[in-house]
DNA sequence: CAAGTAAATGAAAGCGTATTCATTGTTTCA
DNA sequence: TGAAACAATGAATACGCTTTCATTTACTTG
């Protein structure tokens, strides 16, 4: 690899010159620039990072913090998100915790080595985490929830909720259900506001199925808990509320093994809005996050923190909608 | 962040004594190890990646290159591949192609100047990539394909089309069709093991549904095309292998739109055993292509080069099988 | 035209680590 | 007991870059 100092012997100036004028400082004779930028490109120089990141500067680097990967929600976010990172000229290191907590603080250790310029992150535990992300000292990005004291991007769960219950009372449904976690922070904000609405509204919640939090994407314990639930109780409901498109998918299979069509005996309706919701068939109703959005917007604040042109710390909260699909349908008949 | 400088201080050593202590060099006292240990400890030594690469180790940095991420197909590999990376004590560098052979110039470039010790990739092109990816003179694992002169992960695809109609005439099914690209490489190649097996036996193609390589995963040309032709052409096919589960799932969207019944007027079968083939209700079979472990066992190549205890160029491929679902059933009636 | 100022560039230090080479202290063996 | 071998450590250098400070050159102005 060509380094500055070949450059400066061909172009026969110094290698700060050199630096100067790759690093694009204004001070430099016309013809000198262009005679280093000559050489640096027939040399097809590249500057070499880690010395850059020694002598002080940045690094262009971002950590990325997610649960997972697999899950589609996650991945069209990481999608997003390096499409943006990379027009920006960052590189991203990305890093999963699998939900554990001192996974992630050897994490937040190993991009704190890395020298990092910022982090962008799904936290662990929106309580537990920020502890450790202080301590960092680093610029950092909270998405898809948010977290106190930093910067977030993300959508109103509560709000979501709200949305999913209004859906379903304009489609005519009167008995609807829950199925997901209940005691879990982004979950239970959901379902709070799914039943804020239900109690404002002539509207009757008859199900509650409630499920763990599954470990991975590849867990079925949605579909067992459901099945379970439908084995042991008649379900009331004339619509469910699935917490996620997974738990939808899930849900939906569940029905039909039990006799249920859906939309016809049970309307489903997930959340997230991801790839599984469109691919489905019969094609799933959900919440859209705006989930490319979320990715872009990340890498945006980020920038504008690391140019200093945003200081204080705020929560940007993007807008959600329900996208109807086969899944739920009117009941209204005229 | 402390230093060695700082250890060195306070345990009354030298910098040079601190570093052979912390990478493990033999000849140092047992006790002053222990002391330098204890410091090391103390203070939250976290070694500076930028200075360890500069002065000429390894970096620890993998650089990743995915067409897409979105994809689940893509996303479960990388899952794995972060887990063994992370596990063994390497940061994961992601770049996406979108399969532009200029964007993946670009990404060699950014790779080589961050120094990453290999590059895993699925690269854009297995003819036009290959001098790009020489030039840099990196250890390079190739996956999912296979690339002349390259380590590979991958599995036979030619093998899998074939396992694929052989399981439908195991199933009884006699006239059957393929929905996917036709001059795309290992399209086209899981096609040929397809017809091949058809043609030594006693089957049939009936309908080939040719469509283009689709530029994203939310794109709905798969889906638009087999409507089309079935708008056009009456299916002949009893049974439809789609190139991979993505198709799979539009073409099961198309057919139930056009009134055809799945498995029971058409059998459907994909390829990779992604993540939709699961979730799909009805579920898709579909030939497993064993996603964990190509990333896994990437990664753990890339160590092998590394350490110098793998030489030849070789390509590993991975067992695959059918797994049958619900959009497949036997025809045979006893 | 001298003196002072601005523009352009070079020399050198420093970032934190690995590593070579030199030095010190300790042991071994003739 | 003296020299040689070895074990343990320190001093110093290099990695490639950014940045400060000093220097040179060119230009302005009274």
């Amino acid at each position: 690899m060509a380094s500055m100092k070949e450059i400066a012997q061909k172009a026969k100036v110094s290698q700060a010159t050199v630096s100067r004028v790759l690093s694009g400082h204004p001070v430099v004779k016309p013809e000198t620039r262009q005679n280093v930028l000559y050489w640096a490109k027939k040399l097809n120089y590249q500057p070499n990072a880690a010395a850059r990141s020694l002598a002080g500067s940045s690094t262009n680097l971002l950590g990325i913090i997610f649960p997972e990967i697999a899950n589609p929600f996650f991945s069209e976010i990481l999608d997003a998100l390096e499409e943006a990172a990379n027009f920006e000229g960052y590189q991203i290191l990305l890093n999963c915790t699998h939900k554990s907590i001192d996974r992630e603080k050897n994490i937040l250790n190993e991009l704190k080595r890395h020298n990092v310029d910022g982090i962008i992150t799904i936290p662990v535990s929106s309580d537990d985490s920020a502890q450790y992300y202080k301590a960092l000292n680093l610029p950092v990005v909270v998405i898809t929830k948010q977290m106190e004291g930093f910067n977030s991007i993300s959508v109103s769960h509560y709000q979501g909720g709200q949305k999913i219950a209004q859906h379903l009372h304009s489609l005519g449904y009167q008995k609807v259900g829950y199925v997901g976690p209940v005691n879990q922070s982004t979950s239970s904000i959901k379902f709070q506001g799914f039943r804020d609405f239900i109690a404002e509204h002539d509207m009757e919640l008859s199900d509650v199925i409630e499920t763990p939090v599954p470990a991975t994407i590849d867990s079925l314990v949605m579909y067992q808990t459901t099945k379970e639930y439908l084995n042991s109780y008649s379900l009331r409901s004339q619509a469910l509320f699935a917490n996620d498109d997974v738990t939808a998918c899930d849900v939906i299979r569940a029905l039909s093994e039990k006799g249920y069509s859906v939309p016809g005996d049970v309307a489903v309706i997930g959340f997230d809005n991801s790839l599984l919701a469109k691919k489905m068939y019969p094609s799933v109703s959900s919440l859209s996050q705006p989930l490319h959005e979320i990715g872009q917007q990340a890498v945006h604040l980020m920038l504008r923190i690391l140019n200093g042109e945003q200081t204080e710390v705020s929560s940007y909260l993007l807008d959600t909608r329900v996208i109807s699909r086969d899944s739920t349908v009117s009941t209204i008949t005229a």
